[in-house]
DNA sequence: CTGAAAGCGCTTACAG
DNA sequence: CTGAAAGCGCTTACAG
C-alpha cells in the first residue's frame, strides 16, 4: 500500500491558483454572506473544483471553536431506541450537524466516558437517551461545558428534558382493559428501579384505585425479556393463574406472555387479554395483534436535536417536555369472553 | 444564560502551571511511552487535573493529521442494521475509534453526501453499509482518501468487502423445506434489485434444480413490508394458493404471511410451512414460533471495524469475506401434515 | 530528559 | 471588496 500523501491539498493552494489571498478564498468558501467580486468568487470556486479541494473541518472547528457536531449516548439498539435514533439522525442532518454516536450496552458507567469523549471533540451539544434503569446522577449544566439535552425519564441532573408521560399511558392501558370488563390484572416488569416501567404502573395502580370498584393486581417483576416472561406467565398458568388482563410494560415482555398462553390453550382474547408498550413494527402481525401503548420515540429524538439547536443559539429552551403515548387497541384484549 | 467563556483551558494552561513547557505537557499527556521524568510528569498530570484540562481532539487531529474517529453510512436503524451498528460500536469502542454515523434513509444518493461529509471531518475511515437495492457504484479506492470497508453486497467499487453468502442461506432455506416433504414453493420477495434477496432466490432456485425431483415455484414480488406481505398472501389464499412451503425473504415478509394464513384459517406448519430471514429476536416467541436464518449482523459489523482499524495501520485486509447464515428451525416448518 | 519553534489548515478582526 | 497577520490548541522533529 503506497503511502498516501502527507500533504493534502489547503486552501493556501486553492488561494495561489485563483491568485487570491488566503482570506478571501476562506470567505468566497465558507461564509456565503460575505461581499466578494462576483470574478473572484468565480475563480475561487473554479480553484476549488480544479483541486479537488475538501476543506479540513478540525481547522475549521479548531479557529471557530465550532465543531458542528453533537455527541449522542444511547444504551441500546434495540427498535425503541432504533427509532430514536432515526429522529435524531434526520434532525441533526437537517441541521447540518454530524452525529457522534456512543452506546453504553446497559453499562451505565460508560455513560461518563462517552460525554468526556464527546466533550474532548468539542462536540457543540450532547443528547443522552436515558437508560431508563440509571439512578445515578450524571454531570449537571455546570460541569457541562456545552448544552445537554436528555430525553427519556432520568434523574434530574438540571438539564432541558423530553420525556414521555408514562403514568398516563399506564392509565389508558388499564382503563383499556377496564373497558372491556377486565377486574383483575397482571403487570409484568423487570423491575421498579426503571422509570417508564415503573411509572407504568403507577399510572395503571393510580387508574384502578380511582375507579370505585374491586379489582386485584398481581406483579410479576424480576422478567428480564420474553424469555423470563415466556416462563413467568407459563408457570402462573399452571398454577392457577387468575387474572384476566395482562398488561406487560414492553412489547416484548407481551410477546413472551401471549407464547404462553398459547402453548397453555388459553385463548386470547377469550380467555385473556394482553397488552404492551412500545408498539413494536409487529405487534400488528401478531394473531392474535397485540394492543400496545404507541411511544413518541422518532419525535422524542427529533425534538432532542431541535432543542440542542436552540441552545447552542442561546435561545431558551424548555425545561420539561412531556410527550404522550397512544393507545392501539387490536385484537389480544378483546372482544373479552367475559365482558 | 451567561455566554460561554471564550477562551478554554489550553495545555499551555498545564504547561505554565505544572512549570515546564509545552512539549513536555504534550509528551506525559499524550505519549504514555516517552521518557519524562517521574517527578515532572506527576507535576504535570496533577497540573492537569487541578485545571480541569480537557484535550481539544481537534487541535490533535489538525497537528496529527489523524481524527480517532470512522464514519458510518447506513440505509436504516432496523433490527438488522441496528445489530450491525451495535457491532460497530462496540468494535470502535474496542480501538479508541469515534463513530460518526449518517442514516440514508433509502436515499442512496445521500451516500455520497455523508461520504463527503465524513472526508471533511478526516476520519480515519469509512464503513459503508449497504442498501441492498441500490446498482450505484459508489467512489473507488482511487477516489478515496482514507481506507473504505463495504459491508453487505453492493456493486464491486474496489473496496474490501464483507458480507454473507445468501445464495448458501437460501439453498439451506429450501433443502430445510424439501426435506420435510414440501415440493410446491413460493418466494416472497421486494424485488431482485435488492442483492440480498435475488441472492437468496437464486440459492433456492438451485438447490430445488439440483433436488431431481419436479417441483413449483410461485413468485411473489414488489411485496414491500409485512402489510403488502399479508395482502399478497391473503389475496393467494382466496384464490386457490397450492404452494405448501412459503420462504420470505425476510421476518418481516414471514409476519405478514402467518398472519394472512391465520386469518384464512389455515394451520401451520400442518397446512402450509412458513420460513424467513433475518431471525428477528421475536421469530422464537410468535405461534407457531418462525424458522429463520439467522444473519451474521453483528460480526459483519465488528469485524468491519477491525478491517478498517488493519487498513488504517497500513495493514493489508481481505478483498473479500464472506460469512455463512445460520439455521433456526422452529415450529413455523414441520412436522409438516404432507410429510 | 527537556525546550524553542515550526507547523497542522482554517477564520477573522483590523486596516486599507 | 481585499489582504497581511495573528490565533485556534495541539504535536513533533531538532537541538541540546
Amino acid at each position: 500500500m503506497p503511502p498516501r500523501s502527507t500533504k493534502e491539498i489547503s486552501i493556501r493552494d486553492v488561494a495561489r491558483t485563483a491568485g487570491v489571498s488566503v482570506a478571501t478564498a476562506s470567505r468566497v468558501l465558507s461564509k456565503a454572506e460575505y461581499p466578494v467580486a462576483a470574478d473572484t468568487r468565480q475563480r475561487v470556486l473554479d480553484a476549488a473544483a480544479t483541486l479537488g479541494f475538501v476543506p479540513n473541518a478540525m481547522a475549521r472547528g479548531l479557529a471557530r471553536s465550532r465543531s458542528d457536531s453533537v455527541g449522542v449516548v444511547m444504551p441500546w439498539t434495540n427498535a425503541y431506541y432504533a427509532a430514536m435514533m432515526s429522529g435524531i439522525e434526520a434532525a441533526a442532518r437537517a441541521h447540518g450537524l454530524t452525529m457522534l454516536l456512543g452506546l453504553t450496552n446497559g453499562d451505565e458507567g460508560r455513560r461518563e466516558a462517552l460525554v468526556a469523549a464527546f466533550l474532548e471533540r468539542r462536540v457543540d451539544g450532547i443528547l443522552i437517551c436515558a437508560a431508563a434503569h440509571d439512578q445515578r446522577l450524571g454531570r449537571g449544566p455546570e460541569e457541562m461545558p456545552v448544552p445537554a439535552v436528555l430525553i427519556g425519564r432520568q434523574p434530574d441532573a438540571g438539564h432541558p428534558i423530553i420525556r414521555t408521560d408514562n403514568v398516563a399511558a399506564g392509565h389508558t392501558a388499564a382503563r383499556h382493559l377496564w373497558s372491556l370488563g377486565h377486574r383483575r390484572f397482571a403487570y409484568l416488569t423487570p423491575d421498579d428501579a426503571w422509570y417508564d416501567f415503573r411509572d407504568r404502573r403507577v399510572g395503571m395502580m393510580g387508574f384502578l384505585e380511582s375507579a370505585g370498584e374491586p379489582f386485584s393486581v398481581e406483579l410479576f417483576d424480576g422478567v428480564r425479556g420474553e424469555t423470563d416472561s415466556y416462563r413467568r406467565i407459563a408457570d402462573a398458568c399452571r398454577n392457577g393463574f387468575d387474572a384476566t388482563a395482562i398488561l406487560a410494560s414492553t412489547d416484548r415482555h407481551a410477546l413472551g406472555a401471549l407464547a404462553a398462553l398459547a402453548d397453555a390453550r388459553i385463548l386470547v382474547p377469550e380467555d385473556k387479554a394482553v397488552m404492551g408498550f412500545d408498539n413494536y413494527i409487529t405487534s400488528g402481525f401478531l394473531r392474535p395483534s397485540l394492543t400496545s401503548m404507541s411511544m413518541p420515540a422518532t419525535e422524542m429524538g427529533a425534538l432532542g436535536v431541535e432543542y440542542l439547536r436552540q441552545a447552542i443559539n442561546g435561545d431558551a429552551v424548555p425545561k420539561e417536555t412531556i410527550l404522550q403515548a397512544a393507545l392501539i387497541a387490536r385484537q389480544s384484549t378483546g372482544p373479552w369472553r367475559g365482558a
